[in-house]
This record gives structure tokens, C-alpha cells and sequence, in this order.
RNA sequence: UCCGCGGUAGCUCAAUGGCAGAGCACGUGACUGUUAAUCACGGGGUUGUAGGUUCGAGCCCUACCCGCGGAGCCA
């Protein structure tokens, strides 16, 4: 048996006797040659089976395999210009592992509904696998970026014991004696006591919403990271948001450019995400959509239409700052030059992709935010670790959140949430 | 929760109230350069469910089920 190597090391191999592993992608035939598809989760590559190379025997058995049958194939790697990987194997040998039922999933097109009920055979494609990549390269984007500036990973709990933004979307157990939990819709309460403790820290994991929304945009489970630095302002806040931005869209477009184009992605809209991102404030977002004649009251919360007029204004993402305090969360602290704005930030995605990061600075003043909560309802005793945060060596600080889905969705130009994440959890959709 | 669209072969879809169809997939055969290969032949159906109108319903009516898209809410 020659040596094994996986398709995207080809490259290294030309010329050279080696075993590819994998699954059969799709079978040609044209009598006297055959042409074996092999997917391997690097790549694809051609295998040309020649019945007078091979004898009757292995040309026989390479035409028994159905499709996804899994096997092994051994030959000499070629350069070759028609084939979309650059390489393809002259076979002498084929070997069988297991052949394959009737595969549902034929390299044709079919509906949604169907592609979701097998979602764990819908991965195997190679547009799915793309994507699956390119999100790979955005967490591990992510994850270089803040280890590479002296932030520290902290895993926030995923069972809490109340809402940080009240109690209608969240999924509610039973928490043995002692009462109801709750799974977790942000990760920040505890980014905020991080940074107290380590000074710069980021929250990465799995949150929850309740909502039974229902669009190209939402899924139940989803992924966030959540940086939380102590001493940053807004403005800190803003600047440490877009370079990180510009290192994800960066990332991406450096490793992962092959899948990219086979999304048939338009990366000119990628390369135009460059420091500085354009920052408006939330009345020069009501002004923008006036000019366009949307309608809009000052004081509401901008839905996804308005959020599509005013990133349709720019060729990168945009900024939105200071929005109504009344429609923002009890924690964000509020402008010192108006107290009816709140110091927030969105960051509206390209294209119609809508919000991908919302932040804010904190309210770091015990007693203005223990009159928050009782504002917004909210029990005191459940937040008096929180408060504690402002009683002992209370600091100005800030942070974000980012939908990892949401920001796979822009980057791949995706129509649906629901191709991001290898199993999505919808209000309807709970299986496989 | 509300609004709109849809449900016909394994899949994607056609069918003026009048014989249930095509492409793909699958099976058999042909083909030494195919790229979602091509060509020939073949097997494949309780038209989402229940009722109603009609000489006759995939098509019209009522109810329900399921799916999709959008709104609100949000990342």
C-alpha cells in the first residue's frame, strides 16, 4: 500500500505513488474508463480507472460502488489543467470499504425542507463543506485575534438563574431544589466580572433565545463571542470592534479563498473591509432614512428594513451609535452630553445582513444601575452579584457581542441562517 | 402570535373541472477524457388528511395537519 495523503497535499505528491481515502462524490463511465469522484473532507479528486491498465477485475469493482460508498484508491498524482483541483490519479487499485445504500441526496436540486431532515448527510456537499470551513477559519480568526492581544478566554455558565433582559425568551428547566434555570441568552454578565478580574477577557460559547422568530436571520441556539475590556470607553469600544472585524474579513479572504469561490462569492465586497468603518449616530440614521423616504418615529428601535436602507448607504459595515435609552438594555450606561441616549453600539453587516454586533459601555455607577433594574422590573436579589461589580473598585468599561452565524451568513453571502451551523436549532426544527 | 405562498413519482416540478406527465435518481445496455457526462430501453402514483359541490375534482368550497417566506423580537 502506498503512502496515504489527503487531496489538498496533492500539490506535494505530484509524480508520486500514493492512497487517497474517502467517499465516492459521483461515478462516470464510458465503457472501456471509468471516472471515480473521491471526496475525502480536504478536497475532491478524479481517479481515471483504465480497463486495459487495471484489468477486468478492479474496472469491474470501481463500477459497483453507488454513490457516498466509502473506499480507497492508490495511483500516480498528475497535474492536470481540466481538473478543478489542478491534480487527478491514474488508478491501479481500487479497494472497497463499504458500499453505500441508495444515497437521498443526488448532485441535483432539492427542497428545503428535505436538505434539513438530513442534515448529517447534507454536510457531506461540497457547498455545505465550504461553509463549515469558512466558519472554521472565522472562530479560529477570533480566537487569534484576542489571544494575540492579551485577552483572556472566559467560559461564562450556560444554566443561569435569571434573564439579563427579561424572561419571555428564555428556555426555561428545572434546576433540581432549587427552582427554575434558565439557559443562557448572553454571556456578558460574567465577561463584565472577567474583565474586573483579568482586565481584558472574551466569552465565546453557545446562547439561547426563546423567540419564536422566524426568519432567514434566527435560530434558537446560537454561537456568540463577547470581549469585555476594563477602562475602554465607547470610542474604545468602536475602535476595538472594527479592527477585529478587519481581522476576521482578513482571515478569510488569506485561507479560505477557494471556498469562497466555490460559493461563488463576491469577495470585492470583502476586500472593501478596511479600517476605518464609517460611524454615524443613531439621529444621523433617522436623517438617512428620511432622505429615503422610509418612515420613521425617533425614539423606535430600527427593524430589519430600516437596517437595510442605511448599510445600503455604505460599501462596508456601518456603525450605528447612541440609540434611545428607552429601547435599550438596563445595563448601558448613558450619554453624560444627553440623557436620553444610551452609549450603544450596532454594527450593521453589508448587503441586507443586518446587525452582526451590538455593544455598549457599561453603567459602572452603583446607584444609577440599581435604578435601572427597578425600572425594568428586574429582581435585585438575582443581580446582586452583579452590583457587586459596582461596589468593590467599580471601573468604566465596555464590550460586544457578535452572532458567529449571522457574520458566516455575510461573509459566505448566504440566503439562510440555517446553512452556518452544522445542526441548526429553529423554532420548528429540532432534528437531526 | 399575525400576514402571505405552497403540499402531485425517491427528488425538482408540469397538468383549461374531462386518459396521472416530464427531467433527474434507480435498473439494463452502448461508449477510452467525462466535469450535474451523453444516448437507448425499463420499473416506478392512496395528488398532505377528512368532508363537501359536480355526470366527472390534482384543480372549486370548508376544516385541519405540515412546510416555506415575511413582520414583531433580536445576534
Amino acid at each position: 500500500m502506498a503512502t496515504k495523503v489527503y487531496i489538498e497535499d496533492l500539490s506535494k505528491h505530484a509524480g508520486g505513488s500514493v492512497t487517497l481515502q474517502g467517499w465516492l462524490y459521483n461515478l462516470r463511465s464510458s465503457g472501456k474508463i471509468k471516472f471515480l469522484l473521491l471526496r475525502d473532507g480536504t478536497g475532491i479528486c478524479q481517479g481515471v480507472v483504465v480497463k486495459s491498465v487495471v484489468g477486468d477485475e478492479i474496472f469491474n469493482r470501481a463500477g459497483e460502488m453507488t454513490q457516498e460508498s466509502s473506499f480507497k484508491m492508490s495511483g500516480t498524482i498528475r497535474a492536470e489543467q481540466r481538473a478543478p483541483g489542478g491534480y487527478e490519479m491514474d488508478v491501479t487499485n481500487v479497494e472497497i470499504i463499504s458500499i453505500a445504500k441508495e444515497y437521498p441526496i443526488t448532485p441535483k436540486e432539492h427542497g428545503v425542507e428535505f436538505l434539513a431532515d438530513r442534515r448529517h448527510l447534507w454536510l457531506r456537499s461540497s457547498r455545505q463543506h465550504a461553509i463549515m470551513r469558512i466558519r472554521h477559519e472565522i472562530i479560529r480568526s477570533i480566537r487569534e485575534f484576542f489571544d494575540g492581544r492579551g485577552f483572556t478566554l472566559l467560559d461564562a455558565p450556560i444554566f443561569t438563574p435569571a434573564a439579563c433582559e427579561g424572561t419571555s425568551t428564555l428556555f426555561e428547566t428545572e434546576y433540581f431544589d432549587l427552582g427554575k434555570a434558565y439557559l443562557t441568552q448572553s454571556g456578558q454578565l460574567y465577561g463584565e466580572a472577567g474583565a474586573m478580574a483579568l482586565g481584558k477577557v472574551y466569552v465565546f460559547g453557545p446562547t439561547f433565545r426563546a423567540e419564536k422568530s422566524k426568519t432567514r436571520r434566527h435560530l434558537t441556539e446560537f454561537w456568540m463571542v463577547e470581549p469585555e475590556v476594563a477602562f475602554n470607553d465607547l470610542n474604545d469600544n468602536m475602535d476595538l470592534a472594527e479592527e477585529f472585524l478587519e481581522h476576521i474579513v482578513t482571515s478569510v479572504l488569506k485561507n479560505r479563498m477557494q471556498e469562497l469561490n466555490a460559493l461563488e462569492r463576491n469577495v470585492k465586497v470583502l476586500e472593501a473591509v478596511k479600517r476605518p468603518l464609517p460611524r454615524i449616530s443613531y439621529d444621523q440614521a433617522v436623517e438617512i432614512l428620511h432622505k429615503n423616504g422610509v418612515e420613521f418615529e425617533w425614539g423606535n428601535d430600527l427593524g430589519a428594513p430600516d437596517e437595510t436602507v442605511i448599510s445600503q448607504q455604505f460599501d462596508r459595515p456601518v456603525m450605528v451609535h447612541r440609540y434611545p435609552s428607552a429601547i435599550k438594555a438596563f445595563y448601558m450606561k448613558r450619554d453624560p452630553n444627553n440623557d436620553k441616549l444610551a452609549l450603544a453600539v450596532d454594527v450593521l453587516a453589508p448587503e441586507g445582513y443586518g446587525e452582526i454586533i451590538g455593544g455598549s459601555q457599561r453603567e459602572d455607577d452603583y446607584d444609577v444601575l440599581l435604578e435601572r433594574l427597578k425600572e425594568h422590573n428586574l429582581p435585585q436579589e438575582a443581580f446582586d452579584w452583579y452590583l457587586d461589580l459596582r461596589r468593590f473598585g467599580s471601573v468604566p468599561h465596555s464590550g460586544f457581542g457578535m452572532g458567529i452565524e449571522r457574520t458566516v451568513s455575510w461573509i459566505c453571502g448566504l440566503e439562510h441562517i440555517r446553512e452556518t451551523i452544522p445542526f441548526p436549532r429553529m423554532i420548528y426544527r429540532l432534528t437531526p
